[in-house]
DNA sequence: TCTGGGGTCCTAGGGCGA
DNA sequence: TCTGTCGCCCTAGGACCC
């Protein structure tokens, strides 16, 4: 049996949960940049808002209907998460942090207790703990699990927020209710191919052939469709180190100088770089790119990206400056307004194992250095030590006009209460 | 004027050596 | 020595997730 737990809305519930006055209230929660809408109450969904609007084509909505706008506050909402994780731990020996709001539990060896019941505790004590509510779905497998959950998602007074998929009614009863496109695992694209071959609901996909299956949705496709069938074909995952990490932004304003790109760029690479000794990996490829804003047709619009091998396995944030300025050098061009650009390491291997170059290799100092300029930053906070090419004023760079305090994770942020 | 960021896995197709 | 075939490896692109 598997659980999937699920936090309901979970950037507006991090926001309500030190700002009780927002209950019942539309929040919605922007992407970097105050670009987007990422994240909506059920309140901000009922007034339609998609996900993925265009902040600047809803203000006047958000106006009228008195909807609480927010930037994204990452230091919340990454500590609100590891809470609700760590609580979740005590109830099963197995999980697997899925995303920042979800997690799979293994549920092996509790036949002696009644899942709903363990379910409402767990609920409970998550609510208790972190003030953050959540929805639970429980069946035999993953996708089954997904299915669940969204059940519980949608009926809580019926489910009381969990919903147990125990029996081969209730399981065909639930695909037949679950819409095509909302299978976990089925995109736009897919669902479109489905809907063509008269497939609208997760019951009558599981009704094809898996040869159909294999064939224009490849192995993943059917895999999905053995999960749905009661079968368990995916397995709790453990954490693993990540295979490419990235640090991509758009700019609040068009950068046009080169200087200023560069700045940018060293930035983004000493995030890459800071990433992979978090995870003891070192990277052997770069890949660099930037970009013009592509919604405004009336300006040139110019893209390019690079590839830089590096000389040897590193994750020394001065040698990948290098090779990124190196890169930058080559794809940037005179005359464009930049509107983004990026950083992305690759070809990664544990720093244990790293394959040497006979030719050339890192300056001994580099390792010992960047220990010490992690260890600062994390003593005194993550931009503490910053190296000569990077961004030294971060703040005009990205638009965050409307972030909440990070209650949880800085002294001066803290919530006050007065008597 | 303003349109996010960070990942994973799979497949097809070309290059290349046995 | 030349040619055809097979299978491995790599890369680009597509699809998906949150």
């Amino acid at each position: 049996m598997y659980a999937l737990i699920d936090c309901n809305n979970f950037y507006a519930s991090c926001e309500r949960v030190f700002n009780p006055a927002l209950n019942g209230k539309p929040i919605v929660v922007l992407s970097n940049n105050d670009g987007c809408v990422v994240a909506r109450s059920n309140e901000a969904k009922a007034l339609g808002i998609p996900m993925g609007a265009p902040a600047f084509q809803y203000k006047k909505l958000f106006a009228q209907e008195n909807v609480q706008v927010f930037s994204s506050n990452y230091a919340l909402y990454g500590d609100m998460s590891s809470r609700v994780m760590s609580l979740l731990t005590s109830f099963a020996p197995e999980i697997e942090i899925y995303s920042i709001d979800e997690a799979f539990l293994k549920i092996e060896g509790f036949e002696m207790f009644c899942l709903k019941s363990h379910g409402m505790r767990m609920h409970q004590h998550i609510l208790k703990g972190t003030g953050i509510p959540v929805s639970i779905g429980m069946a035999p497998t993953k996708a089954l699990s997904k299915v669940a959950n969204r059940i519980a998602k949608k009926f809580p007074e019926r489910t009381q927020n969990v919903y147990l998929m125990d029996s081969e009614k209730k399981r065909v009863k639930a695909l037949k209710w679950l819409a095509v496109e909302d299978i976990w695992g089925i995109g736009k694209k897919h669902a479109k191919k489905l809907k063509a071959h008269n497939i609208n609901s997760a019951y009558e996909f599981t009704q094809l052939s898996d040869d159909w299956v294999r064939k224009h949705l490849s192995v993943v496709g059917l895999r999905l469709k053995k999960d749905l069938e009661g079968v368990p074909t995916l397995a709790l995952e453990s954490p693993a180190s990540k295979k490419r990490i990235a640090a991509t932004r758009s700019f609040k304003k068009n950068l046009l100088n080169y200087e200023e790109i560069k700045e940018q760029i060293s930035t983004f690479t000493v995030s890459c770089a800071e990433k992979l000794r978090r995870q003891n990996s070192n990277c052997h490829l770069l890949l660099i790119f930037l970009q013009t804003n592509r919604f405004r047709k009336d300006l040139p619009q110019y893209g390019r990206s690079i590839a830089v091998k590096t000389p040897f396995a590193t994750n020394s944030s001065m040698e990948l400056i290098r090779c990124a300025e190196k890169g930058l050098q080559t794809i940037f061009k005179e005359g464009y307004a930049y509107k983004k650009a990026g950083v992305i390491v690759l070809e990664l291997s544990p720093t244990k194992s790293s394959q040497l170059n006979l030719f050339s290799s890192e300056n001994k100092k580099h390792a010992p250095l960047m220990k010490v300029v992690d260890r600062l930053n994390k003593a005194y906070g993550r931009h503490h030590v910053k190296f000569g090419a990077q961004v030294l004023d971060r703040k005009w760079k990205i638009k965050q006009e409307k972030r909440s305090p990070r209650y949880t994770t800085h002294l001066r942020e803290v919530i006050s209460v007065k008597s």
